[in-house]
DNA sequence: ATAGGGTTAG
C-alpha cells in the first residue's frame, strides 16, 4: 500500500491553507420531523386493524397494495411476511399491481429472493409497473446482471420501457462499464420518445461518463433540449473522473443554480485529483455563500481525504468537529472517513475511538478494511491480523482489499509464517481469488524477510502477468538484503514496464555503487540523462499548530535556516558520541565520503524535524510526512534525535508510519 | 416509483 502523493506542486500549494476555515457561530440545523413516519404507521393502522378484529373479514387486493406500500423501507420486515402468508391463506393471487408492491417492500430489505418469488408467480399479465419494480429492486441491491435480464425479458414480451424503466437499467450499464449494452439501451429510449426527459437524458450522461465516453456524454448534454441541475452535476462529475479538472471548473462557474450535489461533485473531484487544497478553498467558499446549500454527510465524507492527503491532523480535527456542530459526525460512512483520515494523519488512537463508536450494524466492509489498513501502515501486524479476524467473528465477508491490508500488514512486521499461511488460503476458506497486488503483498513479504528466491520462484509461477508492483517489490527487497543479482533481473524488467519512472534507475545506479561497480553506475547515468530524467525530489512537511511547512532536502531559503542548519550540524557531534556511524550507502553518485555525510544532513526529513524540534515545546509529538521513502540513514538519525531530544516523532513516509521513541522505531527496523 | 455528489485498496 502506499501513501499517494500528488506532484510536488500540488503538496506545496495544498500545504499553504491551513487557516480554519469553520465557521461555529451559526446554530445547528433543526432536525428533521418525524410527522411523515406518523401518518404512515396511523395509515397502516386503519389498515390492519379491521382484519386483526375479525379474521373473516376478505380485505380487497386494493388494501393490500395500500399495506404493502405503506411497509416498502420500514422496519416491519416481519409483519410484511405475515400479511403475505394471511393473503396466501385466504386464497388471494396477487395480479401485477399488488405484486409490483410486494416486490418493492421485498427488495427495501434486500430480500431479492422472496421479490422474485412474488415476481415469477403473479395472476394474469405482467405490467411494466411490475418490470420497473423488481428492476429497482435488483438495481438497488447490486443484482446488476439479473437487471438486464429482466429488462431483456420486458423487451421480449413486447412491453414498453418507460421513463422508469430506463434510469435503473443505465445504471447497471455504467457499473458493468458495458457501453455496448447502454448504446443500445440509448436506441431504444430514442425509439420511444423519451430523450427529452430529464432522468433518461440524465441517466444516460452519467453512463457514458462512467464508461469513460465523455465526449458522447458532452454531445448528449448539448443537444439535450431541457437540462436541469442533475444534468450538469452529472456531466460535471463526468470531468473530474475522467481528469478533466479544468472544463469541471469552468462548467461550475456558468452553471446558474448550484445546489449541495454541485459543490460536493467539486469539492470531492478536487480530493480525487490530488487538489486537496482547491477541495478546501471550495468548503470554505461553498460555507460562505450562506444558508442556501448546506453541506451534507456526502459532503463531509468527501473532504476527509483531501486532510488525510495531507497529513493535516489539525485540519482534519476542525472538520471532524465541525462535522460534531452540524450532527453529521454519527453517520457510519462519515465515521468510516474518519477513521481513515485520523489513521492517515498519524493518530492511530483516534483513529481506533472513531472505529469503536461505529455500531455493530454500522460496521461495514469498508470499516474493517480501513481499521486493518490502519493498523498495517502503522506497523502493527498483529492487530492488523486479530482486526482480521474478529471481522471474521462477525460474520463480514472480507473482500480483496481486506487482504491487501492484511497481507501487507504482516509484511511490514516480518510476520512471514502468518502471511504465507493467509495468502495460501485465501481463495480455499474465504473465497477471495488473489489478485496480482496480493501477489505483490507476498513477494515484499518473503523479500524484506530476506528469501528473495523464494520471491523469485513466487513470480515464476504466478497465474498472471507480474507487473510492475511485482517487479518494484522485488526491487526493493534487493537493495535492502543487498542482491545486484536478482535486482538487475527485477530492475531490466521495471526499465521495460515504466520506463519513465527514475526510482528504478536510482535504486539500481545505489545497488552497483554500493558494490564498486562504477562502470555501470556510469552507464545508468548516461541513460537518465538522455532519457531527460530527473530524480524525484524528496521533500517533506511537518504540522506544528495547524500549519504545514515543508521542506526539500538542501533548502537554504527558509527563515529559520540558520538555526536548523546549526542544530543539524551539531547534530552528528551529539550522535557520534552515543555511538552512530553514517549510513552513506544511499547517495546516488561516486562522491567523497565528508560529501555524502552532508548531502545526507540535509535530506528533508531532517530538516523538517530540525524545524520541529526549534519550534515547539519540550516532549510535543513531532509529525513528519515524507513523499518518498525514509532513508536507512536518517531512519537511524531519527532513532537517536528521539533519545537525546527526549521526543516522540511520528514519519510517515510513502508506504508506512515510523513510530519513533526513546532510540527505537516501531517497525523495528524492519521496512 | 425514476437522474446527479460517495468512505477502504491502487
Amino acid at each position: 500500500m502506499q501513501f499517494r502523493v500528488g506532484s510536488t506542486n500540488s503538496t506545496t500549494s495544498l500545504l499553504r491553507r491551513h487557516q480554519s476555515f469553520v465557521s461555529h457561530s451559526t446554530s445547528p440545523p433543526s432536525q428533521t420531523s418525524k410527522w411523515n413516519l406518523n401518518t404512515r404507521q396511523i395509515n397502516l393502522r386503519t389498515l390492519l386493524n379491521p382484519i386483526k378484529e375479525n379474521p373473516n373479514s376478505l380485505p380487497s387486493l386494493l388494501s393490500y397494495a395500500q399495506i404493502f406500500q405503506l411497509l416498502t423501507g420500514t422496519h416491519f420486515y416481519k409483519l410484511g411476511q405475515q400479511v403475505h402468508a394471511l393473503m396466501t391463506l385466504q386464497g388471494l393471487q396477487p395480479n401485477a399491481y399488488v405484486a409490483a408492491k410486494m416486490v418493492a417492500m421485498y427488495a427495501s430489505h434486500g430480500d431479492i429472493d422472496s421479490a422474485l418469488f412474488v415476481f415469477n408467480r403473479i395472476d394474469g399479465e405482467r405490467s411494466s409497473l411490475l418490470y420497473n419494480s423488481i428492476l429497482r429492486g435488483c438495481a438497488k441491491n447490486g443484482y446488476t446482471e439479473k437487471t438486464l435480464e429482466m429488462y431483456y425479458d420486458m423487451n421480449s414480451i413486447g412491453l414498453r420501457p418507460d421513463n422508469f424503466t430506463f434510469p435503473f437499467v443505465l445504471k447497471c450499464c455504467a457499473e458493468l462499464l458495458r457501453v455496448g449494452v447502454g448504446k443500445c439501451v440509448h436506441g431504444q429510449s430514442l425509439r420511444v420518445g423519451l430523450e427529452c426527459d430529464l432522468y433518461v437524458g440524465t441517466s444516460l450522461i452519467d453512463m457514458y461518463v462512467k464508461c469513460g465516453e465523455i465526449l458522447e456524454a458532452r454531445k448528449l448534454f448539448d443537444e439535450m433540449p431541457m437540462r436541469d441541475v442533475s444534468s450538469w452535476n452529472a456531466l460535471i462529475a463526468g470531468y473530474m473522473k475522467n481528469g478533466v479538472v479544468g472544463i469541471a471548473e469552468d462548467l461550475f462557474r456558468r452553471m446558474s443554480n448550484r445546489n449541495i450535489v454541485s459543490w460536493t461533485a467539486m469539492i470531492s473531484g478536487y480530493a480525487q485529483n490530488g487538489l486537496g487544497d482547491r477541495a478546501f478553498d471550495l468548503f470554505e467558499e461553498m460555507q460562505r455563500e450562506g444558508s442556501e446549500v448546506k453541506p451534507n454527510w456526502v459532503t463531509i465524507m468527501s473532504v476527509l481525504p483531501a486532510c488525510a492527503h495531507a497529513a493535516a491532523l489539525e485540519q482534519g480535527r476542525r472538520i471532524h468537529s465541525y462535522a460534531r456542530w452540524i450532527g453529521l459526525d454519527s453517520n457510519s460512512y462519515v465515521q468510516t472517513a474518519l477513521v481513515s483520515m485520523y489513521a492517515k494523519c498519524g493518530s492511530l488512537v483516534d483513529a481506533r475511538s472513531c472505529f469503536d463508536r461505529l455500531c455493530v450494524k454500522d460496521k461495514g466492509l469498508v470499516a474493517w478494511n480501513t481499521m486493518i489498513t490502519a493498523y498495517a501502515s502503522h506497523g502493527l501486524g498483529m492487530e492488523a491480523v486479530r482486526t482480521f479476524e474478529e471481522m471474521i467473528r462477525f460474520r463480514v465477508q472480507p473482500d480483496f482489499i481486506s487482504f491487501t491490508g492484511l497481507l501487507s500488514g504482516c509484511s511490514h512486521s516480518g510476520l512471514v509464517d502468518i502471511g504465507l499461511k493467509y495468502f495460501n488460503c485465501m481463495n480455499s476458506v474465504y473465497s477471495v481469488e488473489p489478485r496480482v497486488e496480493h501477489y505483490a503483498c507476498v513477494v515484499d513479504l518473503l523479500g524484506r524477510a530476506g528469501r528473495l528466491v523464494e520471491a523469485k520462484e513466487l513470480i515464476d509461477r504466478m497465474p498472471m502477468q507480474p507487473g510492475p508492483s511485482i517487479w518494484g517489490a522485488l526491487l526493493a527487497a534487493c537493495r535492502t538484503h543487498r542482491n545486484v543479482e536478482i535486482g538487475e533481473i527485477a530492475a531490466k524488467q521495471l526499465f521495460v514496464l515504466e520506463p519513465e519512472n527514475s526510482g528504478n534507475y536510482v535504486l539500481l545506479s545505489n545497488m552497483y555503487a554500493e558494490v564498486g561497480r562504477w562502470e555501470e553506475v556510469d552507464n545508468l547515468r548516461v541513460i537518465f540523462k538522455d532519457q531527460g530524467m530527473k530524480k524525484n525530489p524528496g521533500c517533506s512537511w511537518i504540522e506544528i499548530n495547524g500549519k504545514a511547512h515543508l521542506f526539500h532536502g538542501g533548502d537554504t531559503y527558509h527563515p529559520q535556516a540558520k538555526e536548523i542548519y546549526m542544530l543539524l550540524e551539531d547534530l552528528p557531534k551529539k550522535i557520534k558520541a552515543a555511538g552512530y556511524v553514517p549510513d552513506t550507502s544511499f547517495v546516488l553518485h561516486d562522491v567523497s565520503e565528508e560529501e555524502k555525510e552532508h548531502n545526507l544532513t540535509t535530506h528533508s526529513e531532517k530538516l523538517a524535524i530540525a524545524f520541529g524540534l526549534l519550534n515547539t515545546y519540550p516532549g510535543t509529538v513531532l509529525r513528519v510526512t515524507k513523499n518518498l521513502r525514509i532513508c536507512v540513514d536518517c531512519h537511524t538519525a531519527t532513532k537517536y534525535i528521539s533519545k537525546i531530544y527526549d521526543r516522540e516523532i511520528i514519519v510517515r513516509d510513502v508506504n508506512r508510519f515510523h513510530h519513533f521513541k526513546d532510540g527505537s522505531c516501531s517497525c523495528g527496523d524492519y521496512w
